[in-house]
DNA sequence: TGTTTAGTTAGGCACATGGCTAAGCTTGAT
DNA sequence: ATCAAGCTTAGCCATGTGCCTAACTAAACA
């Protein structure tokens, strides 16, 4: 769990931030060079190979340098491991709901007594 | 664009955090008030508070001061835009998009810059 | 009325984040 | 052999984050 833990905190990190996720939006059309990831955001490359780097760090993405320039694109499978957060998030709150049926349940066959 | 942009930095940045995340789970279960939230956390009460505040500023949960008790609980729809958020990125490597919407998203990003 | 309970406010410290410039290093083109 | 393109590294700065302690306020209780 501890290490679930760590990945979904980059994760969200990751997702945290409108560069970032207008990066992703990008990719999800399709893979791309650096520049041509950095050439709509306003931003000195530096500034913005730092955000490449915390979405692969999160493993959002992937990328491969051939010759001079790098190539990246979405990670398979990018958003698992939020969607199966945002599952259990339901599940949780289901079983709430499940319980607080039986309550009411339970306060019902009472009051028939 | 920009509105709904923040509202998901807030969302995410506050889902970035173990501490928080295990707020939301145990508030899922059921409301609860912020002594009853903190017990299980081994940190002093103001760090704990700073925490609930994130959570509160990005509209994932409400709370409601009752004497000197604050209740808590997850706000209605709480995980609605990141779910929709991650609808969109679906849908876009989906190929879903057809060509109006791509208009609509290029004309928003020259806007933009 | 005095004490305990439940938060809150104020302030401070260490480190992370997000931006910059300037300089360096491969690779591809001339 | 030289120059341009495409990153990459190094280093700096301002601001934000996450934690702390100490002191405070406002209920609830005895």
């Amino acid at each position: 769990m501890a290490k679930l833990d760590a990945r979904l905190d980059l994760h969200f990190a990751a997702l945290g931030d409108p560069t970032r996720r207008a990066i992703l939006s990008r990719l999800a059309r399709g893979p791309a060079s650096v520049s041509e990831l950095a050439a709509p955001h306003d931003m000195a490359l530096p500034s913005f190979m730092g955000h490449l780097k915390k979405l692969e760090d999160a493993g959002l993405i992937t990328t491969v340098k051939e010759g001079r320039v790098r190539h990246c694109q979405l990670a398979p499978d990018a958003f698992a491991p939020v969607q199966d957060w945002l599952g259990e998030q339901r599940a949780l709150w289901n079983g709430r709901l499940d319980r607080f049926d039986d309550y009411v349940a339970n306060l019902m066959k009472d009051r028939n007594r």
